[in-house]
DNA sequence: TAGGCCATCTGGTCCT
DNA sequence: AGGACCAGATGGCCTA
């Protein structure tokens, strides 16, 4: 996989074995030992080795697992990016550990504005004609307030959600805003709505209504 | 060449 | 006690 290319680098057969090698001979030997009292001089031989052994398989398992921490923690971001709206071509520089989280923070909140919106348009056209007993989570009396987060967004306007979209931090790789803009109009529930509807909602105000 | 990003090692802390 | 988690340090790779 692309996303591997950095992590391979580093751990690879040939990088871990010099890894092992730093640890294994000199400095870090000497600091693991350091602070050791001398054993007197016919166990020195045996038992001093011994425990530098010990500590020397110690470190290795140690540094092993949390090696192994370190990856899987790089899948889970691997998973993140793959969900994560931007070009995923062999041209495209895979995004970094931060770009990713704050570009996923960004992306939920939008899709949380997205949501909102819709119910609400939904409700404009169907609110009225609602029958009785409906218990459709559409109804007004059962929308769910937005998130905190995202009630505290500086600007309502959409496009400012995407303020990670842009070259500076993704590296020249972003995507075009357009790429997010088909939004509402490729979903099913447009697709199914009323052309009128359809037509404003793939034309959301820049700021959002009643705010 | 500087700066960004990354993997790895390491010691400390917390939890079970 | 052992493992998980975290943050600092270090060094390598890559790009502008």
């Amino acid at each position: 996989m692309d996303s591997d290319s950095q992590s391979s680098r580093s751990s690879s057969p040939e990088l871990e074995r010099k890894a092992i090698l730093n640890i294994t001979s000199g400095q870090m030997l000497q600091k693991l030992c350091h602070g050791q009292r001398m054993p007197s001089r016919g166990r020195m031989r045996s038992s001093r080795r011994e425990s530098q052994e010990d500590l020397h398989e110690l470190r290795l398992k140690v540094n092993s697992r949390e090696r192994q921490r370190m990856h899987d923690l790089n899948q889970a971001m691997d998973g993140l990016r793959e969900v994560m709206p931007y070009s995923h071509g062999p041209s495209v520089r895979k995004l970094s550990k931060i770009s990713t989280l704050l570009l996923a923070r960004n992306y939920i909140l939008m899709l949380s504005f997205s949501l909102e919106e819709m119910k609400k348009l939904v409700n404009d056209v169907y609110g009225a004609h609602r029958l009785p007993g409906c218990t459709s989570s559409l109804h007004p009396r059962h929308v769910t307030p937005l998130p905190q987060a995202f009630r505290t967004m500086p600007s309502p306007n959409v496009s400012s959600y995407m303020g990670l979209m842009t070259p500076d931090v993704h590296h020249n790789t972003a995507p075009a805003p357009q790429q997010f803009s088909g939004l509402f109009c490729q979903c099913t529930m447009c697709q199914h709505l009323p052309h009128q509807l359809s037509r404003t909602a793939t034309n959301l105000p820049a700021s959002r209504p009643g705010k």
